[in-house]
DNA sequence: AAAGTTTGTGCTGTGTACAGCTCTGGACAA
DNA sequence: TTGTCCAGAGCTGTACACAGCACAAACTTT
């Protein structure tokens, strides 16, 4: 059962109801909150919400375009399951498009992204520490924001997010295997956007990027030689 | 007031009507056949497609989200007009992810791309004596589609049909002037990639691509100094 | 006559009822 | 005991009614 996850409250009264309604919900399912398989019923989350299903269907239909739910007729709406051909697809693609981020940098946002990268490291740190999952898929999420930002070319930084969202799912099946790679990975990171950030090299943050998803994924494809039959 | 364009009948006894009804609708867009600022009215669609508002929301909804149309409350659903800014971000990404077709090719679909673009040849031709835009589109439409299967990574397939989507909506405004040279370029843009098609050469298909989306994309630059101020 | 206000029209946003589909569980027959 | 079939529950898909909003035209006031 979902809690809150530091999403702004439910408020019944808001005006872009659906469009905040599909943010809440895909950062749920982005942040693992509801796992892969895991069944929304319009019923109930209209319920949660305070609204009719027909808002909670337009986020739900959202969803299912970004590739990130399936909504199946007479049974109902599951988070998907990334199968590992897509799964494959989608990180060849996110290293590509790490590698054009420097093609169109957006100088204004690195004084913004500086400090936000600054402040992530402490915490990165202590949710290593702490073992804690959930806090380190915020501050992952936070990265990939202020990354995003770095990004002038609004179409590029659209679909840089957009498979962002489709591959972080993946991370579900091994985060435990792979946490404690995966977190020290992500201070090392931090710590790197921001050196490159001090010297204003947007390129060379698209290429940091690129490269720890080239780690991410190696680390998940030789996890699968050991387990070759994932479940 | 739209005519048939060669689109499957609306059949009202058909299963996945919103969908179908979508690519019906993103069609006619694509196709300048609903040109920019054209008003799609809920209830005119709902009668022409002989269903309810509900089914034609759903597709109108999703092309929102493509960024084609644009949906006011109280005022209704319009066909975006694009701004040359999102003009220019989409076309810079159109020729970088033209460039990386050649890393994911699909050689399986070689012939079948093959036979379809070698059929283009004649008609394109045509088109261009009969200064037959609405032929020319969708010849041009054809020619995405077969290249887009020559794509093996899925991802990248969907983002690059998606931006030409929204890219081809921009000739709108400079087709009258630029028809006779795009149509020519069109021609030797089916021939170059029949040529590579023949050799199994799937990156020279890319290269091709880019270099006439360029051309293109110069072209409309051309006018647009020449024609300062445009309506 | 001009400016501000009001009212009317038409659109989308939302809520709700019902139809259609899928799966599950139990009863019956082999 | 096991396989099959059927009925019921629960879900989404669709249709429709009403509320909220935006724009425009007409009206009133100055």
């Amino acid at each position: 059962m979902p809690q809150e996850i530091g999403e702004s409250a439910p408020e019944p009264s808001h005006r872009g109801q659906p469009n905040d309604i599909y943010r809440i919900l895909r950062d749920r399912i982005c942040l693992l909150h509801y796992p892969p398989g895991y069944k929304l019923a319009e019923s109930e989350l209209a319920e949660e919400f305070s609204v009719s299903r027909t808002p909670i269907r337009q986020a739900l239909q959202r969803l299912e375009y970004d590739g990130l739910t399936e909504i199946r007729n007479g049974v109902g709406t599951t988070v998907r399951q990334v199968d590992r051909a897509a799964f494959d697809d989608i990180f060849a693609l996110r290293l590509r498009l790490s590698e054009l981020i420097g093609e169109f940098p957006a100088y204004d946002e690195v004084p913004l992204a500086l400090a936000t990268v600054d402040g992530l490291l402490r915490p990165a740190k202590q949710a290593k520490a702490d073992n804690n999952k959930a806090d380190f898929w915020r501050l992952n999420h936070q990265l990939q924001e202020a990354t995003s930002k770095l990004i002038a070319n609004h179409a590029l930084r659209d679909t840089h997010e957009r498979y962002y969202l489709q591959a972080c799912r993946i991370w579900y099946s091994v985060i435990d295997d792979l946490f404690e790679a995966q977190s020290s990975d992500f201070i090392v990171e931090v710590t790197d956007i921001g050196r490159a950030l001090q010297h204003g090299d947007v390129r060379a943050v698209g290429y940091i990027q690129r490269n720890h998803i080239s780690y991410g994924m190696r680390r998940i494809v030789e996890l699968s030689k050991r387990h070759p039959a994932p479940t």
